[in-house]
DNA sequence: GCCGTTTTCGGCCCGACTGTTTTCAGTCG
């Protein structure tokens, strides 16, 4: 797989060009280089298939982009890449981290005084050379020291189990100054990204200068970049920024649209504006100076002629298309889903009894579980064996009899072995009500093998779940290497739902495989996999994902009445055991 | 350098804030 080295070396080509001051070249390898990162096939693959043409079919890749990747599969290399970085031989990467210093200043900064690296520009700095360079000063220089002190202490991007919780209560907080009229979060956090880079909080208030004082003093302030009159922008001692946009009322909807983002959705809806020939900025719709919109979202997108756009789908990947043919899907709704497939107890790793789970369960609104918990090979979670499952089965039994308007199934997360077969034996999984199957030994397999042991592991007749289908965990290890296409095609074959596992640090499915999933005609189920009773309401985390892969309701088993979805599970006793076919007819 | 249900040529999103600048470029989102 080398789409991530094809990625970085456009990336690389941006910026060079970038500070060379060459116009519009620089987005168009940017885009390229998203473009490639995305993909899910590996680049050299696509070549062996199909040459440069077949290269030329990816978005963003034009005749001479697809040269460049035909150069590095074959030589290792882009020449125009080396002759670009023999000219400005820095550290980019490592440079361009630093806050406030762009392309621009790193050029200056190697042709006056010859900073290459981190080093030089930390020596320079403490030399009191920086402010000698044209174009930078005393603050500068002081900006240039504090910002490579941030550079340690900066956690990156962090999974959105981690922000949003925080991102709420600074929510909250700002929401009750007093003045304050409208709060909302917006850019990646409302679009529920799977990781976060910054928090955007929106506010529009009778007294701004107060909410601007309260927010650059929060506790959790470590510095304050700026500060305007309209803008503030902070680094929060968890390593990461935030930015509040003070805004009229009359612009709420329309800043609103604009900071959710994304920037493509952004940009799509600016072009759509210019062919109408009005104007959207984050201060509304304009033809010619006069606003014809922008107090509220649904007013911005339906001066542009579009249905109001859920943030999970704006990300420029046909949600505009879709939306201007009226074909936006109905995407899955929070709070949905009746049951969770996935939950672990204190039988196995997880902190809490069966009962325990379930109430918790019920009191959040769900009609049933399925206690999960692992089988025999898991050594180190003291996993069940077929005798062990047999007792589990006996007490839910006895729970259930206990238990009023809620259902407890008999499941388990079934260790697929490294040959593919299961660790636990077919007539104990016949007598389980659900049956998951997952991965958790021999990550690194080649591609093909691990491929084929998955789809072998599905083609079990009592398989009814993959659990979190490619193994990832995020921030620690990546999804192993597999085949999706041949995943998606077996679990269709084989009846099979795919999970996508809403535990924050896992989101496996993630959601562009969701959407191919789905687009298949897969059925999916959304689980909390939750290891304590407090883990259910990770069960958004999840529908976020799937409203992001454009998943409606009736693609996830688990938005059915508990006898439904038994009916549907493969190895459940419902109709269509066989495999008539009847289910998948409409693809 | 890419792209096209108004285009194979002529576009390519838009504004706030900062610092260093005597009127604006660079950076960021």
């Amino acid at each position: 797989m080398k789409n991530p080295q094809v990625a970085q070396i456009f990336r690389e080509i941006s910026a060079l060009l970038d500070m060379e001051g060459v116009p519009f070249k620089p987005r168009a390898y940017e885009k390229a280089a998203a473009s490639i990162a995305a993909l899910e096939d590996p680049i050299e693959e696509i070549f062996a298939r199909g040459g440069v043409k077949a290269l030329e079919t990816i978005p963003g890749i034009g005749k001479s982009f697809a040269a460049k990747i035909a150069e590095f599969l074959s030589s290792g290399k882009v020449a125009d890449h080396e002759k670009l970085r023999a000219a400005t031989p820095v550290d980019l990467d490592r440079l361009l981290g630093i806050e406030g210093l762009g392309p621009k200043g790193i050029k200056s900064l190697y042709e006056h005084i010859g900073v290459r690296t981190l080093a030089d520009l930390e020596a320079a700095a403490r030399a009191g050379k920086i402010r000698q360079v044209p174009g930078f000063g005393e603050k500068s220089e002081q900006k240039i020291l504090q910002g490579i002190g941030f550079l340690q202490a900066r956690a990156g991007r962090l999974p959105i189990g981690a922000v949003l919780p925080l991102a709420r209560e600074i929510e909250a907080r700002l929401g009750e100054i007093r003045g304050v009229k409208q709060v909302a979060i917006a850019g990646s956090i409302r679009r529920r990204k799977e990781t976060i880079g910054d928090m955007d909080f929106l506010v529009v208030a009778s007294d701004p200068a107060l909410v601007m004082e309260r927010f650059a003093t929060m506790p959790e302030v470590a510095v304050v970049h700026g500060r305007g009159s309209t803008k503030g922008s902070v680094r929060l001692s968890i390593g990461m920024d935030a930015d509040l946009r003070l805004v009229p009322a009359e612009s709420f909807g329309a800043a609103l649209q604009y900071f959710t983002g994304s920037k493509d959705h952004g940009v799509a809806c600016r072009k759509i504006a210019i062919e109408k020939s009005l104007k959207l900025n984050e201060y509304g719709v304009f033809r010619g100076s006069r606003s014809i919109a922008g107090r509220s979202e649904e007013e911005v997108y339906a001066a542009l002629g579009l249905p109001w756009i859920a943030p999970e789908l704006r990300e420029d990947k046909g949600e505009i298309a879709a939306a201007l043919a009226g074909k936006l899907p109905h995407i899955l709704e929070y709070g949905s889903l009746r049951g969770d497939l996935q939950t672990q107890t204190s039988w196995t790793d997880g902190a809490d009894s069966i009962e325990a789970m379930a109430r918790a369960a019920k009191k959040l609104g769900l009609e049933y579980i399925a206690i999960t918990d692992h089988t025999r090979s898991l050594a180190m979670t003291h996993g069940s064996d077929e005798k062990k499952l047999r007792r589990q089965m006996a007490d839910i039994d006895a729970i259930n009899a206990k238990l009023r308007g809620f259902r407890i199934l008999k499941g388990a997360e079934v260790n697929i072995q490294r040959d593919g077969t299961l660790d636990i034996d077919d007539a104990t999984l016949a007598a389980l009500d659900v049956v998951g199957v997952a991965v958790h030994s021999h990550f690194h397999l080649p591609r093909k093998e691990m491929t084929e042991r998955i789809c072998r592991a599905m083609r079990n007749p009592h398989a009814d779940i993959l659990f979190h289908p490619t193994g990832r965990v995020l921030g620690r290890r990546e999804p192993y290497e597999v085949d999706f296409e041949e995943i998606v095609r077996v679990a269709l074959e084989t009846r099979t739902a795919l999970e996508i596992d809403a535990f924050p640090d896992r989101l496996d499915l993630n959601d562009d495989h969701a959407r191919r999933a789905v687009e298949a005609g897969v059925k999916l189920t959304i689980d909390s996999d939750a290891h304590s009773a407090a883990h259910f309401p990770f069960l958004d985390y999840g529908i976020a994902v799937a409203r992001r892969g454009w998943v409606e309701a009736k693609n996830v088993l688990n938005t059915q009445p508990v006898e439904r979805l038994l009916a549907s599970l493969k190895g459940g006793p419902g109709p269509g055991r066989k495999g008539s076919g009847r289910r998948h007819s409409q693809r």
